[in-house]
Parts: C-alpha cells; sequence; structure tokens
DNA sequence: TCAATAGTTTAGAATTATTATAATGTATAT
DNA sequence: ATATACATTATAATAATTCTAAACTATTGA
C-alpha cells in the first residue's frame, strides 16, 4: 500500500470489510514513507498509543494474518522464537543485529544478484533472501575498557 | 564432532559429563557420515527408536542447547512456528522445500561468495547465509492435468 | 572403596506465543 | 430497515518451550 491514505478503498479491493480495527491497522502499518519490520507486540503497542477504543489481541493476529494473506506484508524468519513482519513485501535482504534485535533491509544495490548453479528438479525457486548477522564489533570495544 | 566414536571422551573435553542420555544423544547425532537436519521432536523420535530406556523431553531440549553453546550444533530459522537444527554447524546456505518442510545444504560452490557493499558502523559481520525457498513446479504439474 | 559434592535427569507444572470457540457486534446489500 | 455474512472480542484451548524441585549419578578425593 502506497502513500495515500484510501485504507477504506484499498481493504474493498481486496473484498475486506473496511471495519475500524482494520483502517487503524492500516494506518499504523501503511501510512508512513518507508517501510518496517514489527513483531504482534509492537504493533499492539502501536495501536494502543494512537487508539481511543482498545483492540483485542486475537484481531491483532487475525488481522495481520489477513494482511499477510493478500500480501500487504509478510513474515520475516530470523529467530524461531518470535514471529517478525515486514511491510516490505518483495523478496530482500537484511542485516539482523544480534544484540538489539533489530532487523534493517540492506538495498538490493548492496549485495550482487545471487546465482544459484544447482537447482532442484521439479522445484522451482520462490525467493532467494540473504541473511546478514551482526553483533557489535568486540574489537573496538576493548579499547575503551 | 567427526566420524569415530568417542563421544565420552569428546563431552569430557568440554566439561560436560558423559551420561548415558547424553552419549546416546551423540552417537544419533554424530555417528554418520553426512551431517543433517532435525527438530527436537525428530530427535525424540530416532532416540526412542534406538534406545531401550526413554529419555525425558526436558533432557533433548537440555542438550540440544547445551550442545549449540558447545558448538556441536546450530538452530537454522527458517520458520517462526518451529525450531529447526542442523548438526553442521559452519555458516552456510540452504535450500528450504515449502512442500516438504526439509533443509538441504547448498554446497558453498554453488553460490558465489557474496559480497556485502555496505557495513553498519560498529558491527561486525557474524555470518551470511543465503536461503533459497523452494517449492514444486505448477508449469510441470499442469502437463498431467 | 565410598561417602560427599556437584552436576544431571525427570515428571510435571508453568510460561509464552498463538489459535480456536462461540457469543456479540457491525458492514453491506436489498 | 432488515437480513445476512463477516468481524471482533473475551476467553478457553493448544503447542512449544522452559522452569522447578526432587531423585539420581558421575566424579573426586579421603
Ligand atoms: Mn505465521
Ligand atoms: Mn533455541
Ligand atoms: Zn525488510
Ligand atoms: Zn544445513
Amino acid at each position: 500500500m502506497p502513500k495515500n491514505c484510501n485504507f477504506i478503498g484499498k481493504l474493498r479491493e481486496v473484498g475486506l470489510r473496511p471495519t475500524k480495527q482494520r483502517v487503524k491497522m492500516c494506518e499504523v502499518l501503511f501510512n508512513r514513507e518507508k517501510t518496517f519490520h514489527f513483531t504482534i507486540n509492537d504493533l499492539v503497542k502501536m495501536i494502543s498509543e494512537q487508539m481511543n477504543q482498545k483492540i483485542s489481541l486475537a484481531t491483532v493476529y487475525n488481522t495481520v494474518h489477513v494482511f499477510e494473506k493478500k500480501g500487504y506484508v509478510k513474515e520475516i524468519s530470523i529467530d524461531s522464537h518470535k514471529s517478525y513482519f515486514d511491510t516490505n513485501t518483495s523478496a530482500h535482504h537484511h542485516f539482523f543485529d544480534e544484540d538489539t534485535h533489530q532487523l534493517i533491509d540492506i538495498d538490493k544495490k548492496d549485495i550482487d544478484k545471487i546465482n544459484i548453479k544447482k537447482n532442484i528438479p521439479g522445484k522451482k525457486i520462490n525467493s532467494i533472501e540473504v541473511l546478514v548477522r551482526v553483533a557489535s564489533d568486540n574489537q573496538n570495544q576493548k579499547k575503551f575498557n
């Protein structure tokens, strides 16, 4: 979903009723310049901050998964103990900061196109994604000890 | 852990008591030619098949995590709903078959070295891993409908 | 040898994330 | 407006994982 704010229309287009919960979630997720990464808990916090009425946790789960099915968000697997989602739904690469548990997009131009020289018979490639795990450089830290 | 079977010695080397549960888990995990991928449930099944005595699920969890800490296994994140482990502890690339939920190693020679053209200040790169999601090719299937 | 000790296993309880249920509420079409 | 299908909600249920505390065992060294 792009810059404009016609979330009611956007929801209708894909056959979803524009309930106030869904519209609010659209605002929180898509009414911003840049895409971003979030967990369900992040989202619940963001919504309850911006909303007068409360929203049920189940609704957030449901709606995120509905949005996932419609291609508005996608799930990112970096940690089997927590679900991360991304409003950038294209196949793309990430840094994962193991100190802060933050995901950061890697610009396509910062990694050369990846060529897989072998394939699996009868299978097609759905996506190719790189995960770069980073952590604070202890070499640097040592200087200050 | 390599080809030989001196798991008692291997465990002692890292300060772990070679209990029969741990030795059995070593046999199941490391007494084989090739590395492999497993879930906790896979492992419990394998152990209970090969063992006369039962092993507690908590022990399997504990021991896998102890082995992870000691660098004998590593956790692979492909699916935030399930924990996969790998007896190949080096940074390496995978196919993930979305039909069968099978992980398959990609040989280093089948992907060119990945060069990250940008870095994050104060952070060092711990690993660079590629995940290639594959699924059955519906183009092929159509022929037989 | 054989206790003393530290470390380990275990069953079961607790916790956490997530999903299901079923009653209530709401959007939409007529 | 009304009927209907769809959505939301609180709450219960489930599943994966971790915690607890009691029972057990490997190791140490007298
Ligand atoms: Mn999910
Ligand atoms: Mn883990
Ligand atoms: Zn992203
Ligand atoms: Zn592997």
